[in-house]
RNA sequence: GGAGAGGUCGCCUAGUGGCCUAGGGCGCCGCACUGGAAAUGCGGUAUAGCGCAAGCUAUCGAGGGUUCAAAUCCCUCCCUCUCCGCCA
């Protein structure tokens, strides 16, 4: 995850006033140029001396071959001299190395720039671009008889769809137990999700691992950076993922791909797990934080010229879900400083949750352009034979579960404790309404 | 978990310390031949960094070591395959 280097030669000025916008330090910027011209003259003594080591190694065996004594003099004085540059590009290679580390410490400091339209400032330059749907009162009134609306947590526990004691008792807080009707609209939703998905949108099914190992958790910056943030399993060195974008995105770590090949559009389900260090006191009633929950992720990989107009199919593709459920949601346009340390662009949805009063995240979908493919070598080859160019990542969720459940309970309770199945969940659900 | 066999340039493979700046085949690209094609011939076909360029440097699963010199020898680790054990 991290800036080029050569973006960082021929653009400083757009990279340091993107740091700005960000709310980053630009200092680091300047202080990368430091350290790459030193790395880069460092590393031309190193190649020098190195040359001079091989021909030198080379005559050797090339003077032994040619009849001379291997213990005379003038192997002995060809010998020395490889041994006293090998000793100069030892001290120079401790250098180098020095340099290289600390370069690579300031270009992960280094944030993406955002794109042109994104707006400058923090949560309050938020833009929404569009709303869906309506958005229900909790007071309302059927069949003039007036009610209101109750919260996901009070309609699950009625409905005995999820038990989030006993998950506490089990596991820990934070830790959902889904029962009954509960565990059938998790699989419900997971099924539905994936099949629009691939049968409407084209994407590719993938069913990842939920545990990565240290490179890949390095690979999507969830190392070093967000370790507080995740379970670890030290003893075998595993990590258990926050979101399928870990695993999905490394299945190319070190590839190439032909240009024919792109784009690679992956959806994936799996179960995230997140330890919110420092989160607790927020959302703490029902499920609108949780530290394991479920979600179907896209994944794709994109050619550089195609990646604005794939972020905005991307964000689309989210967006028909919650359609299909018939839930109300707004898109938002994030602002510089509310949209992450890696992301170009980024829109988040927001469901609306009437017993809640509230507009919830369910989907958060962003372009990184070429910052993640960077750190993981994830490449392409514009034209057969032609250098190969970083390709450009984006995922979105599409969507999480737990809010998504909040505001289909919500949106859809009846006066009588019991909650409709929306439409197009019905065939997933095999039933028409949920009942005590 | 135990025993054994392996990991080389997209694929297959050669390679047991210095003519390996990794050879051959397949595939792919270009050219020639052809009415067109097949076949054939010739040439080219990894990645990264540095350099205006010629070119130099690094990489033979990863990391360390021995040596003037390592794909090659030594150590550690990872992965794949076969067999055994265990197991949803």
């Amino acid at each position: 995850m991290s800036i080029g280097l050569t973006r960082l030669r021929e653009e400083p000025d757009r990279i340091r006033q993107g740091a700005i916008d960000k709310g980053e330090d630009p200092a680091v910027v300047d202080a990368a140029r430091a350290l790459e011209g030193r790395r880069r003259q460092l590393l031309g003594e190193s190649d020098l001396l190195k040359a001079e080591r091989n021909v030198a190694s080379k005559r050797v065996g090339e003077a032994i071959r040619g009849g001379a004594a291997p213990n005379g003099p003038e192997v002995a004085a060809l010998k020395q001299t490889s041994t006293e540059a090998g000793a100069q590009i030892e001290k120079i290679d401790a250098d180098l190395a020095a340099a290289e580390t600390q370069l690579e410490e300031m270009l992960l400091r280094i944030p993406n720039p955002a794109d042109p339209d994104v707006p400058v400032g923090d949560a309050s330059a938020n833009r929404t671009v569009r709303t869906w749907g309506e958005q229900l009162p909790r007071e309302a009134t059927t069949d003039g008889q007036a009610w209101s609306r109750r919260p996901h947590w009070d309609i699950g526990a009625d409905l005995k769809m999820f038990d989030l004691e006993r998950g506490a008792k089990i596991t820990g807080s934070g830790f959902p137990v889904y029962m009954g009707a509960g565990s059938r609209l998790q699989r419900a939703l997971i099924d539905f999700m994936l099949d629009i998905h691939t049968t409407e949108h084209g994407m590719t099914e993938v069913w990842p691992p939920a545990v990565v190992n240290s490179a890949s958790a390095r690979g999507t910056g969830q190392i070093p950076d967000k370790e507080d943030l995740m379970y670890v399993a030290p003893r075998d060195d595993l990590y258990l993922v926050p979101t399928a974008e870990v695993p999905v995105t490394n299945l190319h770590r070190d590839e190439i791909f032909d240009a024919a090949e792109l784009p690679i559009r992956y959806a994936a389900y799996s179960p995230c797990f997140r330890r919110e260090a420092g989160a607790a006191g927020k959302d703490t009633r029902g499920i609108l934080r949780v530290h394991q929950f479920d979600k179907v992720e896209m994944v794709f990989f994109e050619k550089p010229e195609a990646s604005a107009e794939a972020l905005e199919w991307l964000t689309g593709r989210a967006e028909v879900i919650l359609q299909r459920l018939g839930l109300a949601y707004r898109v938002l346009l994030m602002a510089t400083k509310d949209m992450g340390f890696v992301q170009a662009k980024k829109y988040d949805l927001e469901v609306w949750a009437p017993g809640v009063e509230r507009w919830l995240e369910v989907s958060s979908c962003s372009n990184f352009r070429d910052y993640q493919a960077r750190r993981m070598a994830i490449r392409y080859r514009p034209e057969p034979g032609a250098k190969p160019e970083l390709v450009h990542t984006l995922n979105g969720s599409g969507l999480a579960l737990p809010r998504t459940v909040a505001a289909i309970l919500e949106t859809y309770q009846q006066p009588d404790g019991s909650v409709v199945v929306p439409e197009a969940l019905r065939p997933y659900m095999r039933m028409d309404r949920i009942t005590a």
